[in-house]
DNA sequence: AATGAACGCAACCGCAATCTC
DNA sequence: GGAGATTGCGGTTGCGTTCAT
């Protein structure tokens, strides 16, 4: 059986905004709220758009507080980090810059940021054995496990006395984390877990200290849909792909793996796999290699560990205690 | 000045998750 | 418990603007 539009598409305007249906939108929403409703809202509010639209044109354009123009440099680095560890979890990232929305920071992603650091990457690709040095160091900087099964038997305790735990790969309800201080040891995989409201609060200016990012404070609902939704069951899954059974994408895990037991340390493949298979990363080669058609994520987040943005997340002036607070 | 390419951003689309009845 | 409705999210597209030739 086939789903039902949302709504008469053939009776609904598209396209831009105009400032008089924006007006009305506004108004109504100012007088009434949404009413849990987005799919009524606009025929209640006199408007020919479609409820998705409306919902839409309110939370990335219309709603108050909403940040418009230039990203800062601490927006740009605070948004690198979050890629870096998570992906295009546009929504989770914008809950950490409050004013942003998801959809900004994704179009500010591809525009802009990700060909400021494509501007950087060919040198690299050029520099093999630095990169294994760096890779090393990098690791070496971040306190990692000294071993995958030490992050497979950890869990994550939370502030309400819920926990993840590796070996059951499942939450405990409620699912909460504690915003007090985590080592980086568990930032590759905590991060990946968190629920925006409760793990990461959004990042102030000021929290970016000494190059290292603090997050914590109060959450906010700063998708492009003003969500504050529970993350966890995805992220569930993603920790399952990760350390269970990734099924999209066996070739590129196996990929992953024959490199690391040839190439690396424990350290290494923690952090490599915890990008590469929490995202079903494709992996043309960890090492930008002779043949380098594109760049995927995985080259991305490794420029983003090793280049223009890596100063904040690492503490280059102390190389024993780096450490990260979230 | 004209024109085509590149860029930036708002909006749309489709899918998955969640909610409601 | 299941089906349909609604919401949330990320990828993609379309179009106006800016830039380069």
């Amino acid at each position: 059986m086939g789903r039902a539009p949302c709504c008469d598409k053939a009776n609904m305007k598209k396209g831009p905004w105009s400032p008089e249906e924006d007006a009305k939108l506004r108004e109504y929403l100012e007088k009434h709220g949404t009413g849990g409703n987005w799919i009524a809202l606009p025929q209640k509010a006199g408007l020919k758009r479609c409820g998705k639209s409306c919902r839409l044109r309110w939370l990335n354009y219309l709603r108050p507080n909403i940040k418009h123009g230039e990203f800062s440099d601490n927006e740009d680095r605070i948004i690198c980090s979050l890629y870096a560890n998570i992906g295009s979890r546009w929504s989770i990232i914008a809950a950490q810059l409050p004013g942003r929305t998801d959809n900004d920071i994704k179009n500010y992603w591809n525009t802009k940021l990700k060909k400021k650091l494509m501007g950087v990457i060919n040198p690299i690709s050029q520099r093999k054995p630095q990169q294994a040095a760096l890779f090393s160091s990098l690791l070496q900087a971040t306190s990692l496990p000294s071993s995958p099964s030490s992050l497979l038997s950890s869990s994550f305790t939370c502030s309400n006395n819920s926990y993840y735990s590796a070996q059951t790969r499942s939450f405990t309800e409620p699912i909460s984390f504690s915003s007090s201080p985590l080592s980086t040891s568990s930032f590759a995989t905590a991060s990946m877990l968190q629920p925006r409201e409760t793990f990461l609060g959004p990042v102030q200016n000021d929290q970016v200290k000494d190059n290292l990012l603090v997050f914590g404070g109060d959450a906010s609902c700063s998708s492009s849909d003003g969500s504050c939704s529970n993350q966890m069951s995805h992220v569930k899954e993603e920790y399952h792909d990760q350390y269970g059974g990734c099924t999209n994408n066996n070739n590129e895990q196996m990929g992953v793996q024959n490199y690391l037991y040839n190439g690396v340390g424990d350290d290494q493949k923690l952090m490599i796999s915890s990008g590469a298979a929490a995202h079903g990363g494709v992996l043309n080669g960890l090492w930008p290699g002779d043949n380098l058609p594109d760049y995927g994520l995985e080259e991305i987040k490794q420029l983003i560990s090793t280049s223009s943005c890596n100063s904040f997340l690492f503490d280059e002036n102390k190389t024993g205690e780096k450490v990260m607070y979230y």
